[in-house]
DNA sequence: TTAACTGCAAATCTTTTGCACAATC
DNA sequence: GATTGTGCAAAAGATTTGCAGTTAA
């Protein structure tokens, strides 16, 4: 992979923000020092970022993936109200007691989805 | 509410499948025994079926939604090979054992998005 | 020099919506 | 008869892609 100015902007304002922004957001913002950039190239570079792991996507049903430069162990909130997506220091073995462990935030709901290989396609692996 | 011929046929589409069909697949399968049915009509009428709580919705990050008649407690999960969604008896509380309590499938990822109000907005409700 | 990257615009895909008509109560 | 639901087509929103030109190695 060749360097390129455009994809490290785009990975250093992620990592300098904490507000979980989306692609688009990342464009305005970075066209104040790059004006020409456009939004297909955003598109294609955070997609580069998160596949090599230095960014990390966020996906919320119904809205625009945002984008999280905090590759530690954390889980996201989204906020139904304002919309934001904040972060969470929950360890995974602590999401039984989540109702208890984070006492400001008020979680209603979370969406779980597991990615890997289902029995099937686990076999034809092998 | 009133009664509706196309949601309830949609309504039990979603409940005699167990592959998590999408809108898109649902109105092909029905134009058979309903052939003005429209994607339109799908989409509302499940919007409606989720809201009332008589189906769920599975979102995927970058796939189109799935829809699943199973009210009961468990997870899914995405075969990143052959797209299909499959329904696994987890409990919460299992979520730590995953690669273990279900040998034959191969959990390579999740992806938790927690929902609810953050702890500004929380304060805000009372 | 040449392969990767970019800007731009058009295309794609999923989902929603406006409107005139039809079905339900 | 009033209102909710439907079909159709167009619109909207997010993301991808084709292509010609630019840039890094």
């Amino acid at each position: 992979m060749r360097y390129s100015h455009q994809r490290e902007l785009i990975l250093k304002e992620v990592l300098s923000r904490t507000d979980h922004p989306t692609a688009e957001q990342i464009c305005t913002s970075l066209r104040e020092v790059c004006p020409r950039l456009s939004l297909g190239t955003v598109y294609r570079d955070l997609n580069t970022l998160v596949e090599i792991g230095k960014v990390r996507r966020v996906s919320i049903p119904g809205e625009a993936d945002r984008f999280d430069g905090e590759l530690g162990v954390h889980q996201n909130l989204f906020c139904r109200k304002c919309r934001k997506v904040v972060s969470l220091p929950i360890q995974e073995d602590e999401l039984r007691a989540l109702a208890t462990s984070c006492p400001d935030v008020k979680v209603e709901n979370y969406f779980l989805t597991l990615f890997g290989l289902c029995s099937e396609c686990a076999k034809q692996e092998n």
